[in-house]
DNA sequence: AGACATTGCGCAATGA
DNA sequence: GTCATTGCGCAATGTC
């Protein structure tokens, strides 16, 4: 489920070909320079150029090549679950929504429920407090203006 | 009124300095970092490595540097706003299920209500119908109406 | 002590 | 044409 198939990463061809550098095996090679970064700012820092962390050897060393690959690997397979999880959380959201609707309106309901029963409540009160009192006069008033709230 | 103040951002040392890498500086003829990309597969194609779409030159232009640090911005910007736009998913996942919680609060709050009046009512009928049983003799027989005789 | 996971960044291709 | 998005690799960092 975490890896579909990285067979396909080595390949991984995504458009054009792009910067495809192979640094192969032997000779150093060194060309296509690499001008990445900022030339540096006006009134910032000097850092002095001369200065690498990796003393040219190291890249070439295949370790070095495999921990990339590894590396690359990872950040590929953290990226996506990323992605998944953004998805998912919308998803929920979704679901989460709808489900508010539905509680809603069953909310709706029970209210419209229990208004209908308080009213029975009422007139039944009503009834009673008037036919108990004069027997030969039920007054004909069943309904009067009571809101349900 | 793009660039607020590249200053920082070509000094950008967000952590720890990182990948200050200038090539334009003396010694080290060429040990920059390109090996980049893999070491191609199976079917893949072999991309020669002697193929540049910049012909050098291009990446030296003002104006490819102009537009690579615009580009800069702009993924910046873009990626700024993805992870905004994502915690805000987050807490709106949050939001909904505070207030599905209250829903379900009320929701059983009604079902309550709506049944102790269901209660209420059948226990009203059932007195009623022992009650009125006998419709000739509902009266429960008045105990001075007819005593007279 | 290593390996994997995260994260920021730049590059390039593509989309709008 | 410009900006926005996206996939990718690199390196630093964090975590175990």
């Amino acid at each position: 489920m975490s890896r579909p198939s990285q067979a396909n990463l080595t390949t991984h061809e995504h458009s054009g070909a792009s910067v495809i550098q192979n640094q192969a095996s032997s000779s150093a090679s060194c060309l296509q320079r690499v001008p990445k970064l900022l030339p540096s700012a006006g009134g910032g820092k000097a850092p002095p150029p001369s200065k690498m962390k990796k003393p040219s050897a190291e890249k070439d060393s295949d370790e070095y090549r495999q921990r990339r690959e590894r590396n690359n690997l990872a950040v590929k397979k953290s990226r996506m679950r990323s992605k998944q999880k953004a998805m998912d959380t919308q998803q929920r959201v979704n679901e989460l929504k709808e489900e508010n609707e539905r509680l809603e309106a069953k909310i709706k309901l029970l209210s419209k429920e229990l208004s209908v029963l308080k009213d029975l409540f009422l007139e039944h009160a009503h009834n009673l407090a008037d036919n108990v009192q004069p027997p030969a006069a039920p007054s004909p008033a069943p309904n009067a203006a009571n809101g349900g709230q």
